[in-house]
DNA sequence: CTTCTTAGTTCAAGACGTGATTGAACTCTC
DNA sequence: GAGAGTTCAATCACGTCTTGAACTAAGAAG
């Protein structure tokens, strides 16, 4: 209930080291000049949050640039080996794994197992995430218990308690499941949000003030962040975008209700359309991403008009989606990411961005891009990453005993 | 550039005074034991910021309440006689002008204007916004330099330069063109946000933590505002919710797209739709208020089936708009203002919380109460008056020259 | 070698919040 | 009705913070 804003002097100070250090980790500062220029903090205070960061070994000077005749700058960097981060996407029908250095550079391949998520219970997908965590450490000569956290992206809502429709997940308590395992509590939340995060630091959504991320897959999440203006901190939240309603009459959504987005623009449903309109066999369900793939293959070789057709229209639809997210939030940067998202984008993107010019109200297009995504397919592990990292950079990189 | 949250020392005692203003602002605590437990201040704190905060007139000790067996706390409340606040609505059809104390008290009766806004040029607005303040603080003898601000909400984004589809308005300066006039920078913001502050504070959202209040008239406007967790500060955008696509060969709206939610559940729309099929004479565009009135108060009484089906499929259709909504942002709280959500709220509350509850993802919906607006036809010039107040309070109340 | 320029540090001063202590005001019980 | 108990509020010493100014560091230019 008491407000978490720093209400004592020693607060301001964590306040300003977590300033300090989030700027040198996005980069946007290399020295402690631009740091003063930019905080707004003085010279004098900069000096004693840098000092205090170096010794506590989060950075590190790092060689030295000359300056206009003067005293060269030294460079200051975030320092690697400060610790590791472990990032899990769950999936409908994988888990991954991926073990980061707190830069976020990856620092073993990815675990990734084969688990129809939604159909075991939730304690045997956390047993799974614990054993693939254990693996991918040990196999670079980390302890699970020296991690500076992790993060997991869930498809659904984040909180103590998860909720994700397409796992059949209502009220998991995950992170609590893995705490004990841990031996520290992980960081859950969506993972559309959190690769929303991670293109926001280190992909397409750099720069951006207020970003919506798109995760096309079977269904069609979303999430919007915001770094909230020059005062607060950055704010996320997740949107179900898969289901809202384009078509009053459309056909019925897994969800219930009626012309959900997601059954025009949801893998599946191009597929069926794709089967519908070229009368070849209909699809079965199986090897979704192979099929899409395939797809849009033919479309681009304009081999057979029945598949470009098919990505027309989903070109259509997805446009509208959009457009319907910029008159309502506004974003100035629209990321389309998700293994479908990077399939469809090459072949789309073009299209996609007509029908918005067409659809979107001019004066809020008018600062709107479109853009695929640049985190490949182990994005949605790196941005569950993002989420411990954030919590540290918040705290001005306090470990828990601190 | 450089980041405005509070640095230095003095700053935190800004930020302090701030907070303890703000909830005695909004009624949440009444003494000074009250603001200790809740904003998690020591009581010397307080004690030091209300002293403050009572020299400087903001604040005035009233009575006092008694507690079990000890000394009475003296009851502390904000003082309306600290100033006073102009509240602008400029509407398509008029300008109302209301006068406020500080606590949004109205002082006098609000001054309306029957103006074309759209039909005449922006400095025009600008001069009779300006000779109508002139106007109602005379009638209360208050010299408009004495004010503590202006406020104004427009039918469209915010800004420095203001974006108004409905007027024709595209980057128009109006708070330059105004400050003239003024002596000071009026606080311009979109109307349906300014409403859905107002509804925050003193109306239909108190307490809720992530609000959209919806303002129906000829077009269909959106505000969402969030208080953004134990930390932050409210924080508000404008949602353009009347041009997002319901029906993808829907009929083409003024905007340019088809199926348009405002082409359905717009006024005009409605009556429409109701000449369409009661064959009565098409609506010819005047006293838009008046016939949807009417409209309303047939199919109340039953007699006309025509009636009764054309607010039935508004019902559906606001429904399945209103569950967009959900989906996407997750309220916890909807709010049905503008003069046609007055209207049609009594008749259509029961028929859209139906709707909603068939087609909103249950574990979103579960949270979200769906509530009729309770601040009455001014509720916009009253929404207005709140945007200089909120900057008064963001600021601990400091006057220009502090 | 001296002067200039830029980068970064040190130091005293001013401001703030806190806990402990004290004072104030009222109720309850004997 | 007087003292004990309780609750509210103000005061003060202390530790911490940021800041501007003075100062040191390190290289460039002349």
């Amino acid at each position: 209930m008491t407000s978490r804003a720093q209400k004592t002097t020693r607060d301001l100070r964590w306040h300003n080291r977590s300033d300090v250090l989030t700027r040198l980790y996005l980069r946007e500062c290399t020295n402690r000049n631009d740091l003063a220029r930019a905080s707004g903090l003085s010279a004098a205070t900069i000096s004693n949050v840098v000092s205090d960061l170096i010794a506590d070994g989060l950075v590190g000077e790092n060689g030295s640039q000359s300056s206009a005749g003067g005293r060269p700058r030294s460079l200051l960097r975030v320092r690697p080996d400060f610790g590791h981060v472990v990032g899990v996407d769950i999936g409908e029908t994988e888990i991954r794994v991926g073990l980061f250095d707190w830069t976020l550079q990856p620092v073993a391949d990815d675990e990734v197992r084969a688990v129809a998520t939604a159909q075991i219970p939730p304690h045997e997908v956390a047993d799974q995430i614990l054993s693939e965590i254990a693996a991918v450490t040990a196999r670079a000569g980390i302890t699970p218990d020296g991690l500076l956290g992790v993060g997991i992206g869930v498809p659904g809502a984040g909180g103590s308690v998860i909720h994700a429709p397409t796992l059949g997940w209502s009220a998991v308590p995950l992170a609590g499941l893995l705490r004990a395992g841990l031996g520290f509590a992980p960081d859950v939340d969506n993972g559309a949000m959190a690769l929303g995060q991670a293109e926001n630091w280190r992909g397409a959504a750099r720069g951006a003030e207020r970003a919506v991320t798109l995760l096309l897959g079977i269904g069609a999440g979303g999430a919007l962040s915001m770094t909230a203006g020059p005062a607060g901190r950055a704010r996320s939240f997740t949107m179900e975008w898969g289901h809202t309603v384009v078509d009053l009459d459309g056909p019925t959504c897994r969800c219930g209700a009626r012309g959900c987005l997601e059954t025009y623009i949801g893998a599946e449903a191009i597929l069926a359309r794709y089967a519908a309109t070229s009368g070849s066999a209909p699809f079965d369900g199986d090897g979704v991403e192979a099929h899409l793939a395939e797809l849009v293959a033919r479309a681009v070789k304009q081999q057979e008009p029945a598949a470009g057709a098919v990505l027309d229209d989903t070109a259509r639809y997805l446009g509208i989606g959009i457009s319907n997210l910029i008159n309502l939030v506004a974003p100035d940067r629209v990321i389309l990411s998700g293994w479908a998202g990077a399939l469809l984008c090459d072949a789309l993107l073009p299209a996609v961005r007509l029908v918005v010019r067409q659809h979107a109200l001019p004066y809020l297009q008018e600062f709107t891009r479109i853009e695929p995504g640049e985190l490949g397919p182990s994005a949605t592990a790196l941005g569950a990453a993002t989420l411990p990292v954030a919590r540290l950079l918040a705290d001005g990189g306090r470990r828990g005993d601190e």
